[in-house]
DNA sequence: TCCATCTGTCATGTA
DNA sequence: TATACATGACAGATG
């Protein structure tokens, strides 16, 4: 049964990307039921709809989606492949697109696009929960085999329209009439197969009624996000509801400003053929192959109604562009808004370019900051779309914006936190709340808006003296519209200054400018540096000056204190030596002669009379003996 | 007007 | 080799 369901899945995937891919429309509200229930889960044995009970009452219930009749159904999806040689055959895109849609929700919660894995994701999820299901699960080997032989001639084989069968509009009647069901806002849920026993509204209360629903409208919620700025979680029933019975389309999903109208176009474009069908159905609409091969007609002969005109209208140049997004989305991730950019500016090359044109949306507040600010478009001239992203639609004060630099910008902060922090600050700084509506003042996180309090400042400077007050390097980015500040090119690290200037399309001269204004901030700081230093130095040397005066001062003082001690000291030794000599006496009674003796100091503490005759002559033996050594 | 100082910038060297 | 940094020298601004 997984391979079947597998087969089934990637069947009908890649039978629509080939069917987008040349241009044909196809209904995939025909085939919806059972790729909805495999990604919804809402199979007999998931969803607690007594599935099993209304089969009995229900029309075309004998198909179970888990009934080898599935066989037959895949018998009529290789007639699917008629729809391609009618070539014309168109149905709603909406329809195509709400399928994506679903699809989209069902892999939100991985994070990927990757269609065919939330289908076999969703599938195999099927799987498990379809264990207590139907008698179909022990049915399920015939039917297997038959789907294995059957898809690769949906494939293969050309299309043969002799397999459509007459009275093709039985199921669409079932579709019209549910498509017009007060209770039930579109078409699109007309998939779902519900019973005529019970109403539309019951049956979605009963829907949304399912515990496991609340996780899948999780995972939905992001993609619904696109779509409706509501946010709210306890939305999450009302959005699904809305998201599986309005006419979303991919478009619309990427556009959302597109969404009124373009949904409105694509209501009045569907109600054409289905109230054609409409009239001439039954109310059997289930999905035995004769059926489905009656859906198949009904589809052709309803979409045939329309003209070369209205089908190809409906696949215009974009619908290649939305392929090619989705294969973008399915390999790389998917960013609404990226893409939404992307079709923003078709015409914007580089978004930095003097003469690139802008968004509608940027243009409207550019003038607006040009009607306050004449023709400064912004104190600093560095803003990009970057705050708008990031302040939910808050314009920078520069007249012009650049929304691929704010695409690149937003990547670079998420990537680096850090720094974000401080680039975020930088540009609410330079997105000057004086530039700014109130009314989107107020809408400015609170956080933003005491960053932007901060810098008010700066902000009220540049407001007041505007190019007056810019640097040089301010000027000149200014001129050449980059999209950075000079505090940003200046302290940014050298890895992402060179991923900024990687990253995005700037001129020679723009690249020039960034790097000489980087070069001399770093220089400017580095004098800055330098002569603080050199002051400090001199500071400390004066220091030292002061110091080593200071000491000096003392040394003198010291040293005229030791003079003065000394002499004391030698005034005192002459008058002690003076008052030995008059008390001594010879052998004869007489006194000494101090000029013929002198006092001798031996080195045990003996003191001896030594004639100075004598004591010289030592004294010359002691000098000659130390000039020796 | 001259001068001292501050500041930015350039050129060059170093790590 | 590229980059950051340090520093001398120069020029313009300023008080």
């Amino acid at each position: 049964m997984k391979d079947l369901k597998k087969y089934l899945t990637e069947g009908l995937l890649q039978f629509t990307i080939l069917l987008s891919l040349v241009g044909v429309r196809v209904d995939f509200d025909f085939y919806l039921p059972p790729i909805r229930e495999i990604i919804q889960g809402t199979s007999s044995a998931y969803s607690q709809i007594p599935f099993h009970s209304l089969r009995d009452t229900w029309e075309g219930s004998s198909l179970h989606p888990k009934s080898p009749d599935l066989d037959s159904f895949f018998t009529a999806k290789r007639l699917l492949e008629q729809v391609r040689a009618l070539g014309g055959t168109l149905v709603p895109r909406t329809e195509v697109s709400a399928w994506l849609v679903h699809a989209d929700s069902g892999d939100a919660e991985e994070g990927t696009f990757s269609t065919d894995q939330t289908l076999l994701t969703s599938a195999s999820n099927e799987e498990s929960s379809s264990t207590t299901d139907s008698p179909a699960n022990n049915q399920e080997g015939p039917s297997q085999q038959s789907s294995r032989s059957t898809l690769p001639q949906c494939h293969a084989s050309p299309p043969q329209q002799q397999h459509i069968g007459p009275g093709a509009s039985q199921t669409s009647s079932d579709f019209t009439k549910e498509g017009t069901n007060e209770n039930e806002p579109n078409a699109t849920q007309p998939a779902y197969r519900i019973p005529q026993g019970n109403s539309v509204g019951e049956l979605w209360q009963d829907f949304f009624s399912l515990p496991d629903l609340n996780s899948t409208l999780e995972d939905i919620q992001p993609v619904s996000n696109v779509s409706s700025p509501r946010n709210s979680s306890t939305q999450n029933a009302d959005d699904f509801g809305e998201m599986l019975s309005r006419d979303v389309s991919l478009q619309e999903v990427m556009f959302p400003s597109n969404l009124s109208s373009r949904r409105d176009e694509n209501l009045a474009q569907r109600s054409e053929p289905f109230s054609q069908s409409d009239s001439s159905t039954s109310s059997e609409g289930s999905l035995n192959p004769a059926n489905l091969a009656q859906f198949i007609q009904s589809t052709d002969n309803s979409t045939r109604n329309l003209t070369t005109h209205d089908l190809l209208s409906g696949i215009d140049d974009n619908v290649f562009d939305e392929i090619n997004l989705m294969s973008l989305a399915l390999e790389e991730g998917f960013d609404p808004l990226e893409v939404s950019q992307l079709f923003e500016e078709p015409d914007s090359d580089s978004g930095l370019s003097l003469n690139s044109s802008h968004s509608p949306t940027s243009a409207s507040i550019s003038d607006s900051s040009s009607v306050s600010f004449g023709e400064d478009e912004g104190a600093a001239g560095y803003s990009s779309d970057s705050e708008s992203v990031l302040y939910g639609g808050l314009e920078g004060a520069v007249g012009s914006s650049w929304p691929e630099v704010n695409k690149f910008c937003r990547l670079d902060y998420e990537q680096n936190s850090d720094y974000c922090d401080n680039v975020t600050m930088h540009n609410v700084h330079h997105n000057h709340t004086y530039n700014q509506l109130s009314s989107q003042l107020e809408a400015v996180d609170d956080y933003h808006y005491s960053l932007s309090a901060k810098q008010g400042k700066l902000s009220s400077q540049c407001v007041s003296g505007m190019d007056k007050n810019l640097s040089r390097d301010e000027r000149r980015a200014k001129s050449l519209r980059i999209p950075f500040s000079v505090d940003e090119i200046v302290s940014m690290p050298v890895e992402m200054f060179n991923n900024m200037l990687s990253k995005h399309c700037l001129t020679e001269s723009q690249v020039t400018v960034i790097r000489d204004i980087r070069r001399r901030g770093k220089n400017k700081v580095a004098a800055q540096n330098c002569r603080k230093r050199k002051l400090d130095v001199i500071l400390n040397l004066d220091d030292d000056v002061c110091q080593l005066k200071a000491r000096k001062e003392k040394l003198l003082k010291e040293r005229a204190q030791c003079s003065k001690s000394t002499s004391h000291m030698k005034q005192k030794l002459n008058d002690l030596y003076r008052d030995v000599f008059s008390k001594l006496r010879d052998e004869q009674g007489r006194p000494v002669n101090p000029s013929l003796y002198a006092l001798h100091c031996n080195s045990d503490g003996s003191i001896m009379v030594v004639p100075r005759r004598l004591f010289k002559s030592e004294q010359k033996q002691d000098m000659q003996k130390e000039k020796k050594k």
